[in-house]
Order: C-alpha cells, then sequence, then structure tokens
DNA sequence: GTCTATAGAAGGATAGAC
DNA sequence: GTCTATCCTTCTATAGAC
C-alpha cells in the first residue's frame, strides 16, 4: 500500500481516534470528524453504523495500546533497579507521545464502566501480576528492599508516571506557560522517579 | 433556616453538581438536572439563565474545594514527617468523600483550560509554595532529607493520593469488585504514604 | 463508495399563564 | 416563583441519486 493513500476507513478512524480523545464521546460531533477526516457525515455512518460503534472501536485500540504499553514496559527479566528505569523512560516517553490518553480514558470508563470491561481481559494483568510480585518477593526475600504491599507499590509507580499527564492542564500552569516546561519536567521524571522509588524501598 | 427547607436556588445546585460531577458538561442534560432537584426545566433557566452559567457556578465551587483544601492539608507548622501523615490523613479523607471530583476536574479542565484561570488565582499557590519549600530546604539543610527537586517533590506528593481517585473505574476493577474494596485499598494509604515519602527522601 | 438532502429526535431556551 | 407548552437549533441517522 502507498503511504499516501491511506483507506477511507483509515482517515476516519484516525480523525475519529483525535476528536474522541480530545473532546470525549459526549463532547464530539460526527460532523467534525467527518470535516477532519475531508468527508461528509453520511460516509461515517456507511463505514461504522453509528457513533457509538465508532466511538466502541477507537477506545477498544486506544485503552488496548495504553495497557499494552503499560504492561510491556514492565515485563523482562531485569533486576528491579534497571527494570524501574526503563520502565519510565519507555512510559512516559510513550506518554509524551499520547498525552491526552490517561483522562481520556479514565473519564469514559467512569462514563460506562461496562466498556473497559470487554477490553481489559483479567488474564493480562494477572499474568503480569504474578510475574512482578514473584520478583518483588524475591528481592524481599533477599534483602534488597523492604517488605511492602506489593498491588500499593504498583500503584505507587504507575501513580508517578501517569498522574502528570491526567492532570496536564493543571500541572502545566503551576509550571508556567508553554508546552516545553511541561516536557522538559515530566523528560526529568524519567531519571528521577527511579531513584525515587528505589530509596523509598530501600532497607534501613 | 430549617433544616429541611432547602431553597429552590440550594436544591438545583446540589443537583447539578452531583450531575455534572458524575457526567460532565457535555454529557449532563438540563433536563436530568431538574429532574433530580424535584423542579422542571424552566426554573432551572431562571435560576441560572443557561448551561454554561450554572456549570460555571457548580465548577467553580467543586474545583475550589478541592484546592482548597489540598493548600489548607500542607499548610500548617509541623515538622515535615508530621506534616505527610497529617496531610495524607485529611486529603484522602476527603477524596472518600468526593471520589469522582478528580477526574471531573482534569477532564474539564483540559475541555476548557481558561475557565481554571479564572479560579485558580496563582497567588495561593505561590504562597503555598513558598512556605512549602522553605521547609524543604531547611529539612535538607540540616540533613534530614537528601536534596530534591521540590516542584518535583510535591507532584509526586499530590501524586500518590490523588491517582487513585482519577483512575478508580480502573483500580477498582483491578482490585475487584465492590466498593468495599476500594475503600479499604485507600484507607491504607493514609498510614502507608507517609512512609513511603519519607523513605524517600531520606539521607543514605 | 461517495455525495446531497432531509427525516426525526433531543436538548437548550423562552413565552406566557397562574 | 413555578408551571405548561412550545420554539428553534443541533445532532444523529437514513434515503436515494450518481
Amino acid at each position: 500500500m502507498d503511504q499516501n493513500e491511506k483507506t477511507t476507513e483509515d482517515k476516519i478512524f484516525e480523525a475519529a481516534s483525535r476528536i474522541f480523545e480530545e473532546k470525549g464521546f459526549t463532547g464530539s460531533r460526527m460532523q467534525e470528524i467527518a470535516d477532519r477526516a475531508g468527508i461528509n457525515k453520511a460516509l461515517l455512518h456507511y463505514y461504522f453504523r453509528t457513533k457509538e460503534k465508532l466511538f466502541d472501536a477507537v477506545f477498544s485500540k486506544l485503552a488496548g495500546i495504553m495497557f499494552k504499553k503499560l504492561f510491556s514496559c514492565l515485563d523482562n527479566d531485569l533486576p528491579l533497579e534497571q527494570k524501574l528505569a526503563m520502565f519510565y523512560k519507555e512510559h512516559i516517553g510513550f506518554l509524551q507521545k499520547h498525552p491526552g490518553l490517561p483522562a481520556f480514558v479514565f473519564h469514559e470508563i467512569n462514563r460506562n464502566p461496562e466498556r473497559i470491561a470487554r477490553i481489559f481481559s483479567n488474564e493480562q494483568v494477572v499474568i503480569m501480576r504474578k510475574k512482578f510480585y514473584k520478583q518483588l518477593d524475591e528481592e524481599i526475600e533477599a534483602g534488597v528492599i523492604r517488605p511492602v504491599d506489593k498491588m500499593q507499590l504498583v500503584v505507587n509507580i504507575v501513580a508517578l508516571s501517569v498522574f502528570p499527564f491526567a492532570a496536564r492542564g493543571l500541572v502545566s500552569m503551576i509550571l508556567g506557560e508553554g508546552k516545553m516546561k511541561f516536557n522538559d519536567f515530566v523528560e526529568d521524571r524519567k531519571t528521577l522517579l527511579p531513584l525515587f522509588i528505589v530509596n523509598a524501598l530501600r532497607n534501613p
């Protein structure tokens, strides 16, 4: 396929992804999606019968990307310290490319909690958790880190990378004008956060 | 005023707060607000001419409550360790009573960044920051904690209390069914997080 | 597959009686 | 202040020509 010859379906899907991610389901208009895709409304309905179905397709894709990235960043055989360094580098890098994703996903999950269950097969979580918990247990056993509640730790780790993006309107404002300051701020976190966590876990 | 004799304006305001917080501006319907308030649509417009104005009133109030609480929790003369213990106890306690507030505020700020500037006078932030930064500098000077980027630390502290609420649909799902598990989970954080932060800041 | 035109429903807002 | 009735715009969705 030629690079510049996207199918109409792809153009629609990309347009819808941007609009939905930016404005949410209820804030988005089919007309605006059609305009951005460079076609008319009727064609939207020809490809994806309803707004709901179009949204479903987009949300599944975007939420899928987000979770897949999260898990893949934690799924390797590095020792904890390197794993954290790798995680924050990769994960914050990903979020820099999709800064609106967390707030979008969180908002839409609140609007319709059932939706997520379809996408987010618990198996992925269970497997990832099992593996990562095992690693933590071993490092606790070996005395590398102090004993901790593992679920709480996972939430802490993720919170520290995701939160600034979920709240980026606020964080940006406090940091001062311009996208650049926000980007520098999260860039720094790629190296600061692994240290922060490792320190928090160090045995006394 | 009698306890059971709320004014109509109050009934509208309370109904609107619940609906807007749950569904956001674009997802909320004036009809639904009227129904919950036990009146009809026309009366909504009599009190708050437009949906936009009604939303403005609600958002200012709710966002104001959220920030005021955040700042007041950090504004005391306790030494760092006690301050953190107090902060998480108070702040998580507050969020337990308003679990939908963070996602709501973050979403609406993205939808309309100018709105927040009107509410969120930078003065509050500047004053709070100055005072808290001074305390951190003193504790660094005294060797109680290691040198850190203070802005990054503030974001970390807030991220750890707020994130589980912003993402509570997800966190709840991972924890398993039922509100109770989520509530237990965040309840534990009131005592775990101060330790986590203090450890992360300890001098080697 | 793609368009124009339009049906049909929903939602915000107002007029006017009481 | 509060209600009923209704206007008018906006939006999703479809019909039908090409």
